[in-house]
DNA sequence: GCCAACGTTGGC
DNA sequence: GCCAACGTTGGC
């Protein structure tokens, strides 16, 4: 049994539902989170932990499915590549500010939960995913906002 | 493509 | 510590 729920918000062309599934004992590493918001909860992530995936920024906005934590928070490497897009100069080895954690194909919804049909559940009224201008990335959930999600998804 | 909302940076 | 400027997110 999981001890705590989240979502996490992705750009379906980078990393969807979809990349999960199609090998779904492979964990994928969640990497190039850059807010420091974000980055505490990932660091607050405990391995079983389960992770709605949002599908933001394309065509059919909305929750897609779910994963679970594969592994808890490590250093994110692409901090450290020079060549990546992630890339922080600011980090160090022996402090290093941002976090990644693994996560591995749990299920795929039969359809995707659209954002306007989350704006109308009232279990996530005060969830920041359904206010105007939200910009986080990583949301914790409440097991009755986690209900009304797995209720909505049937 | 537009633009409102937001987080971060940096000058002071 | 303030806050303007900037870059990014994300829905439309």
């Amino acid at each position: 049994m999981p001890k705590q729920f989240w979502l996490m918000k992705t750009e379906p062309d980078e990393c969807s539902i979809d990349d999960f599934a199609k090998n779904p004992t492979q964990p994928i590493r969640w990497d190039g989170v850059r807010n420091f918001q974000a980055r505490n909860f990932i660091r607050d992530m405990d391995l079983g932990d389960h992770v709605l995936i949002y599908h933001s920024s394309c065509k059919h906005i909305g929750i897609a499915g779910i994963v679970t934590v594969a592994k808890s928070a490590y250093p994110d490497p692409s901090q450290f590549d020079p060549r990546s897009p992630y890339y922080d100069a600011k980090s160090s080895d022996d402090n290093p500010r941002w976090s990644a954690v693994d996560l591995v194909f749990t299920t795929k919804f039969p359809r995707i939960l659209s954002l306007d049909e989350l704006k109308q559940l009232p279990a996530l009224d005060k969830n920041p995913l359904v206010k105007k201008g939200n910009r986080l990335s990583v949301i914790p959930f409440t097991e009755t906002e986690w209900n009304a999600i797995l209720e909505e998804s049937k």
